[in-house]
DNA sequence: AAAAGCATTGTAAACGTTTACTTTTCGTGA
DNA sequence: TCACGAAAAGTAAACGTTTACAATGCTTTT
């Protein structure tokens, strides 16, 4: 039924091993008419190349998995973006799989996909997988990389941003403006992220003699609906003039509650947000945000697969930059 | 290097056949005693079933391709995610090739390698391939379905919404709030779909007996800057007392432009999108939408897929609705 | 004219599964 | 005890490539 590099062997009058070599681009291992031949051959008989017996016999494949999770904050398309432009310069392909949001057995089934396909890299984004999945993951052999998510221990490679010192300029940067009490919402503590945000955050308090709250720091997951409860917490009449949001999504809902409770950002509240997609510009005020740098996560982290030796890869971080607008 | 069935079936001291049967639990096939042995033996050794070989012999897979265009705009999340937990269900992978902003390359590639990859099926995002990659899709007999695209001719079949009434109602509902010069911004009137939302608008208009301008249909690619232009063309003092904005951010857009000219929204100017994610709810003040059934089209899409026999695939369009909020 | 070297092509094994077909084992009824 | 049938297990071919190695033919060197 479907056509073999044996029928086009058949049809151009030569043996397989040609016909594989014309179409691999074997160069030097055949002459140009029988090139043109057996090109020919194929483009008649409309050949398409069978990837899983390619991948079978070589026991590689030119693909990287990518593992997503699908949060609702929307910085993933950013790092695919930059995973996307890198592979594809160097003819790779990307597939993606989304791994619901913190769903262990979504995560796993992806994981289980990527390894089973034995793809070259594997790349997890914003995801921090189960003990279990993680010793899958190294028994596998495959090159892989965490990106946007640090962590502490482990040692597992990552490229992120250094949360810690997000956390730390954010407030720094609030406080030179003048403010003294601020806070933190929707911060999702059980992340290394969070935790280094928050202690970042703490210790640009303490190295300016400010003191701060419990109920200042309002624990969410990073969402917009996270944003509106942390603000509720602080009231109508917040003892707080500044609050970090810690997402673009986060930090409109607080921005947008706050105005529901009739404040004035900025004047009444400032608001800071941290990453510092499309969505900080298209809200009004705009907002002062905390931006990173997803894309070049992505096109890093993508360049790092290429060496395809894991023992190489070295954890680093991205760059970030303070954007300051209309919100602080 | 890599533990392979062979393998186990020595550990076990069974044959192949009886390991890739137990492994793929046909059962009937074994008995239980042997079953544990094989298991136990796969556990040890850490076996991964290598999905090439399957797909070899098989000669199908279980992975659906999707190919989604990269977009600026934001709704392929959901379709995705009505995609993914439908898969998820009926234990299929899914595999998202993103194809760029219409870079005809870049699509040829990502369709080139779904079609390669003989996945079971694909499903395209809101793309319209040029004439020679249908062709090609085509002559690749793999089922495959468009959504949220629909088409005039070619008889391909799409699940998108019926865009001609799409434009139709969002204008019709302004009439009725007393609108009576609408204009419509960032229209791509290149693809079908911007073609059959202004003939709607259009329609919807001389249904009423109000006249139209040519001025007053801004085209674009539905892109948060082209609503900006948009706006920047009808001027700060404009004619018209309503805009549709063909997408929510093109919407975000023509609303930002119209309040820096100092217009209020919606008393100097009503602002209509269409889409309706979660966009307009975060932006203030909030924007009436036409508001798609993304979801649903994701997981009707991916139901459809399950038949298998392509020539049952039945085109259909998705419900909308409309959703009033402040910006009319 | 034979030998050597090179370019080109061919042969066949290998990759890791699934599965049609065959063989063995085992329980049951006569 | 034996024949029979069902259950369980085994044998081997097949899937579509790549590639090491072998073979062929041609050109160049001696």
């Amino acid at each position: 039924m479907t056509v073999t590099i044996k029928d086009i062997a058949e049809t151009a009058n030569v043996s397989i091993a040609t016909v594989s070599r014309v179409l691999a681009n074997k160069e030097g291992f055949y002459s140009e008419k029988t090139a043109a031949k057996v090109r020919q051959a194929a483009e008649k008989l409309g050949y398409r190349k069978n990837t899983a017996a390619v991948e079978l016999v070589t026991q590689r494949s030119k693909v990287i998995g990518v593992i997503v999770s699908a949060t609702k904050t929307n910085f993933a398309n950013d790092i695919i973006a930059g995973i996307q432009d890198e592979a594809f310069k160097h003819n790779l392909s990307v597939i993606i799989l989304y791994a619901g949001e913190s769903d262990p057995n979504q995560q796993h089934r992806a994981l289980q996909t990527v390894i089973e396909r034995s793809v070259m890299g594997i790349l997890i984004l914003a995801i921090r997988p189960v003990d279990d999945d993680i010793a899958m993951l190294r028994a596998a052999n495959i090159p892989h990389l965490f990106l946007s998510t640090s962590f502490d221990s482990q040692n597992l490679p990552f490229i992120a941003s250094d949360d810690f010192r997000i956390g730390y300029q954010a407030t720094d940067f609030l406080i030179k403006k003048g403010h003294k009490k601020i806070g933190i919402a929707a911060i999702d503590r059980h992340t290394y992220i969070g935790t280094q945000r928050v202690l970042g955050y703490q210790r640009a308090m303490a190295d300016h003699d400010l003191p701060t709250k419990p109920a200042w720091i309002q624990d969410g997951h990073f969402t917009y609906d996270d944003g509106i409860e942390a603000m509720k917490t602080f009231g109508a009449k917040p003892e707080l003039d500044a609050v970090i949001g810690t997402s673009d999504l986060a930090a409109i809902g607080v921005m947008n509650q706050a105005e529901t409770f009739g404040l004035n950002v900025p004047t009444d509240l400032a608001i800071m947000s941290i990453d510092g997609t499309q969505m900080v510009k298209i809200v009004r005020p705009q907002i002062t945000s905390v931006t990173q740098s997803f894309y070049e996560m992505g096109s890093r982290g993508m360049k790092m697969m290429l060496q395809r030796d894991m023992t190489k890869f070295e954890s680093q971080y991205t760059p970030f930059r303070i954007d300051e607008r209309e919100s602080t």
